[in-house]
DNA sequence: TTTTTTGAATGGTTTAACCATTATCGTGTA
DNA sequence: TACACGATAATGGTTAAACCATTCAAAAAA
C-alpha cells in the first residue's frame, strides 16, 4: 500500500530542485548556474553535498560542466546519450544478447522505414543520396571503419526521416551499441559491404516512390542477413579459435 | 580525427574501476563493496571524492546505498529502471510528446504480440488470463486505479511473452511513463473500460491459437483508438478548460 | 525468555584549506 | 599599432578532519 518514505538526503533534494528549475524552463539550455560557492550558499549547504547533487545532474544529462574562470554548470539540452549509456550497460551486462537486439532491429526498423518513406521530403532523399555516395567512396578506397560509419549514420538518419523522436532516439542508441560490436566481430569483406550498399540502393529507391512496404522489407531482410553472418562467423570463430 | 582528451577527474577513474568490476563479473549483484573509510583508503583518494564516484554509479543503477551498520554499497542487478529515468526526463522536456510515444506503440506492441504468440507458453496464457479476470474484478468494483495498474502489467506481460529483454525493457519503460499521464488526462469512464477488456479478450484468443497477425492487429487498433480518445478529451479540456 | 539499553559501524554532512585550469587583462616588444 | 606573453583572479577539483544520523547487534535488565 504504502512505499518506504524516502530517505532524507540533502543533495536529492538540491537535484530535484535544479532538474525542476530546468524541465519547468526556468533554466533553458545554455543557461549558466551560479558559481558552486553561491550556490552552496543559496541552498545552505556545504560544497561537498552540492557537488554531490551536480554530479548526479551531470550523470542524468541535465547539465555539464565546464572548467575555469568563466567555468560552471551549463543547462544542457536533453538528448538519447543517457539512454545510450543506459542500454550499453545492459549489454556488457550480459542482460541483453546481440540477438536481442538483433530481433528487436528486425522488428523495429521496418516500422521505421515504413514511416520514412511516407514522410521523407525530397531534401531527406537527397541526403541519403549523398551518405550513399559517401559510403560508396569509402568502400571504393576499402576504408572500412569510415564506411560502418557512414553505414551507421544512414540508419539513424533513417530515423530522423520518420520524424517521431522516439524511433530517432532509439535508432540512435542501438546503432551507437551494436557497432561497437560488429566492428569487432566482423572484418569487414567485400562481398558484405557490397551487399550492404546495394540494401540501400534499393532503399531509396523505394524511398522515392513512397513505397513504405518494399523498404520495410528490404531493411527486415538486410539486418537480418547481417546478423546471420555474423552469428555465422562467431560460430566459426568459436570452432577454431586460434586461427593466427 | 582525434578526440579532445578525457580531462583527469579522480572520481571518475574510481568510476570506471568500479564498474569495470562490476560488468566483468568480479562483482557479482548482492556484492557489499568496502565501507567508504576503507574504499577511500583503497583507491588512495579523499571520502568526497569518493562519494562523487559512489553517487555515479548510484545514478547509473550500478550499486544501491544502505544505510546504518552493515550499511554500504551494494552491487544491483542492471534493470531498465535508469532507462525509464531517462524517458521520463525526455517527456517531461517536451522532447518527446504522447503523440510520439503513442505511434511509437502502434508500431511496436504489434510486433510484440506477434512474437508473444509464437512463444507463449501455456503458462504464460494462464498467467494472461488471471490477470484478465483481476482487472475484471476492479472494472466491477470500479477500482480504476488498480485497473490502469493492471492494464500496465497485462502490458508488460505481453512483453516478458516476447522473451526478448529489448522488448520487456521498452515496454516497461514506455508504460510506467505514459501511465502517470493518462491517468491525469483520461478520467475512467465504463465504455472504455469496457472496451479495453474486451481487446484483451480478444488478444488472449489470437494468444491461444498463436494468430499473431490477428494479436498484432488488435493491439495496434486497441492503442490506436486509447490514444484518439486521450487527444479528443485533451481538445475538449482546451476548449472548455474550466468545466468544473 | 523477553524487552530495553547501549555501543559501534557506517553513510551523510560540514568546514576550511589548497591545487589545477582557464579566460581576461595589462604590459612589453616587434 | 599589433601581437605575444605573462600575471591575475575566478572557478571547478581535491583533501582532511571532524561531527551527526541511522541501524544492527550484543549486553543488560526485567
Amino acid at each position: 500500500m504504502f512505499k518506504r518514505a524516502k530517505q532524507t538526503r540533502v543533495f536529492q533534494d538540491v537535484v530535484e530542485q535544479i532538474q525542476d528549475a530546468i524541465l519547468s524552463g526556468e533554466l533553458e539550455p545554455g543557461a549558466k548556474l551560479p558559481a558552486e560557492r553561491d550556490l552552496k550558499d543559496m541552498f545552505n549547504t556545504s560544497r561537498g553535498t552540492l557537488r554531490e547533487a551536480l554530479r548526479v545532474l551531470e550523470q542524468k544529462g541535465l547539465i555539464e560542466i565546464k572548467l575555469g574562470v568563466a567555468g560552471g554548470a551549463i543547462v544542457k539540452r536533453i538528448d538519447a546519450d543517457p539512454i545510450c549509456e543506459s542500454l550499453a550497460l545492459l549489454i556488457r551486462s550480459g542482460e541483453l544478447a546481440l540477438e536481442h537486439l538483433a530481433e528487436f532491429r528486425i522488428k523495429t526498423e521496418g516500422s521505421i522505414v515504413e514511416l520514412a518513406a511516407q514522410r521523407a521530403t525530397p531534401g531527406d532523399i537527397q541526403e541519403m543520396e549523398r551518405l550513399f555516395e559517401k559510403a560508396k567512396t569509402y568502400f571504393e578506397n576499402q576504408d572500412w571503419e569510415n564506411f560502418l560509419k557512414t553505414d551507421e549514420t544512414m540508419h539513424t538518419y533513417i530515423g530522423i526521416m520518420s520524424q517521431n523522436p522516439v524511433f530517432q532516439f532509439l535508432q540512435k542508441s542501438v546503432h551507437d551499441n551494436i557497432h561497437r560490436y560488429y566492428k569487432d566481430y566482423l572484418p569487414m569483406n567485400p562481398e558484405r559491404t557490397m551487399e550492404n550498399l546495394n540494401d540501400f540502393k534499393k532503399i531509396i529507391a523505394a524511398l522515392k516512390v513512397k513505397d513504405g512496404q518494399a523498404a520495410s522489407h528490404i531493411i527486415m531482410d538486410h539486418v537480418e542477413r547481417f546478423h546471420k553472418k555474423m552469428q555465422k562467423k562467431n560460430a566459426e570463430e568459436n570452432n577454431e579459435p586460434d586461427n593466427s
